[in-house]
DNA sequence: CGCTCTGTTGACAAACATCAAGATAAGTGG
DNA sequence: CCACTTATCTTGATGTTTGTCAACAGAGCG
């Protein structure tokens, strides 16, 4: 199942309206605010947070170029947590009419969506699973081979390489560890040879036994059926790589 | 935005499929198993689990009667998590492609599937935090208080109290905890006046207490808008009580 | 009545947090 | 381009939360 002409010319229609720029550690959105548009990642990276009372915070979701940002935005009154960036990150910005009548009007784009949803449901599931139940070392191998894996279907991964501007401490608020023992077990993975960091430069030189060691089955991820289903992420990049931004 | 009498017929129509008793303790699906159907609980509680690698089991969500096990049905070729019953089990077995007619017919059924789909993530976002943030006390006082806030919806606390067929086994693979750490913490939570457990009544004497404890913060189940757009676990409820089983 | 599952308690061990300090690296303004 | 500042990374010593092991009491069930 391919995209048409329709359904390109329905995604170069989502793509032509107002583009935001967050500037690295800003806030697109945040808790408690009404859900105006919905947004789609088109470059860098970001994610979804939430505050606690005491001041800490803790990442939910890691965005990646491509992810929606409020696809429910016709249905949330108030969002229920908060969304940044981690470096520089373009957005989409579209009217939530806009993009309700482009899914009423396209049934390829609509499945994606629905392919969409179903992988965001299924990540913060294991995601879950990860952060309840993963020893320290094991979850962070988990979060580095999603994250491989994701970025590997954009085509951002070369040669076991990916480019990121993950610290430590995002890490840390991801995993629910501490900075220090976020750097602890990083450098034990060093030590076993699964995994170079140096800069922003993140090698996975062995993915099968990170994947091993920790766990990983990208089955949640349905991305198999994702990339066919109409690859929404590629089209919408390439699309937006094409137009002047 | 109330239901129409096209939608109640259109609900009833959902209910008239077949029905399933799942027995306590069994599976409805198992991870990795196509989905064939869209399932309702009707009546009982269940719950979603993944199963790790050394056998342990860890709890992401809760199934309580209105709710949806897999409104993706015909989006997802393989389950990526598995689901079972906590006690006897009740549930409607919905053609998907039946369920896919009927949200095209119904804005309003459309609308509250898009809420529950909301606060479906909302939820599942919430137990991340929660199990990868929040300490023990905190932890258990957040579920308990979401339950209670759950069940409250639904009609089926009273005086405070909800009987429940959860043992603390189950909420400690809930919140990736030890059961013997999971007794401790209750017994402080009882020590505090929190909680009263005997059996399978649950009390929470003092929910704004034990919610100021936690961090409990209801927004993220969106509900206030969900009753309203359509209230459709008590439509679905009502309906399959009075129809034979 | 005996069995199994659940709840309860105590002693001890392990994983992870905290605190504190120094070393690199990355920005920033002159 | 350099000096300065700040953020990030790294290391060690110590404390706290939670896990593990083991045993027993009670509840529910056939």
């Amino acid at each position: 199942m391919n995209l048409g002409a329709r359904d390109h010319a329905l995604l170069d229609d989502l793509l032509r309206t107002e583009v935001r720029l967050v500037p690295a550690r800003g806030d697109l959105i945040r808790e408690g605010e009404p859900v105006h548009f919905v947004k789609i990642v088109l470059d860098g990276w970001g994610c979804r947070y939430k505050l606690l009372p005491d001041g800490r915070r803790q990442i939910v979701a890691i965005l990646l170029p491509g992810d929606l940002c409020n696809p429910d935005a016709l249905t949330v009154e108030a969002m229920d947590h908060s969304i940044c960036a981690f470096g520089d990150m373009l957005c989409a910005m579209v009217h939530p009419e806009h993009f309700d009548e482009i899914c009423l009007e396209s049934r390829v784009i609509r499945r994606a969506l629905a392919f969409d949803s179903c992988a965001m449901l299924g990540m913060q599931r294991e995601w879950t699973v990860n952060v309840a139940a993963r020893p320290a070392l094991e979850r962070i191998g988990h979060m580095l081979c999603e994250m491989h894996y994701r970025l590997d279907a954009l085509g951002m991964v070369v040669d076991d390489t990916a480019v990121s501007p993950l610290t430590q401490i995002d890490i840390a608020e991801a995993a629910g560890l501490t900075p220090v023992h976020v750097n602890r077990v990083i450098q034990e993975l060093r030590g076993r040879g699964l995994l170079h960091w140096h800069g922003r430069r993140v090698t996975l030189p062995d993915r099968a036994g990170l994947a091993a060691l920790s766990g990983f089955n990208p089955g949640y991820l349905h991305m198999p059926r994702c990339a066919r289903a109409g690859d929404l992420a590629g089209q919408i990049i390439d699309r937006a790589l094409v137009r002047p931004s």
